[in-house]
DNA sequence: CCGTTGTGTAAGTCATTACTTACCGTAAAT
DNA sequence: ATTTACGGTAAGTAATGACTTACACAACGG
């Protein structure tokens, strides 16, 4: 749930794969790996990680489950994101006034 | 400079306490490397991937170099982000209004 | 000019991890 | 109750990548 985790599982290329198939919509698992060059255990492995890194959340339907895409993760990324930013301009600027 | 070369950048957990040393200002190599727990060559090595994924920017100051906080990267990383989160907002409504 | 300081790069090793096949559990269906 | 569809997990393998030591090159000082 913290932004390393979300880091560290949006690294992998075909990880990121699975991810952005969920960017249009909820889907199964067998939808997910339709198309994808790798198996479907593969695609499990991939959205465990994702789910634990608060990425995706399940949802059974029937005796299939629907993962759709969750926002702590990305929301714990971004904040981050931005706290680095905002911290990066500050010290960009107090190093720029020290040159003179 | 794309967003995927920052997250791949970013997913190293000291390559990470790298950029994260460079947060509270500009240093040279050898300041980086004192007090983490691998070798000069390894910094070396962090701080060109981070540098050919915009993160970070080198300057010459003699026989040193200067490293420092570079924006692109971040902005990259952040507003692929900001794209997905919206469009992930988006078809979540969609979705839940397709359920009434 | 020679030694020192600061850094990047090459080659090789070791650990991590992504992938496959095989198997097992669950839920609907005929 | 068997069969069929869907998905998670285990074990083993292959590939990726992070780290070390050794070497090479540039800048400054004596």
């Amino acid at each position: 749930m913290t932004y390393t985790t979300a880091l560290t599982a949006l690294a992998d290329p075909t990880r990121r794969a699975v991810f952005e198939k969920l960017r249009s919509g909820p889907a199964s698992v067998q939808q997910i790996a339709n198309g994808l060059p790798v198996s479907r255990p593969a695609v499990s492995q991939h959205l465990k990680a994702l789910r634990e890194a608060g990425l995706v959340r399940d949802e059974p339907r029937g005796a299939a489950r629907i993962y759709s895409i969750h926002t702590p993760g990305l929301r714990a990324l971004r904040d981050w994101i931005e706290g680095f930013w905002d911290e990066a301009l500050v010290n960009f600027k107090a190093h720029a006034e020290k040159q003179e």
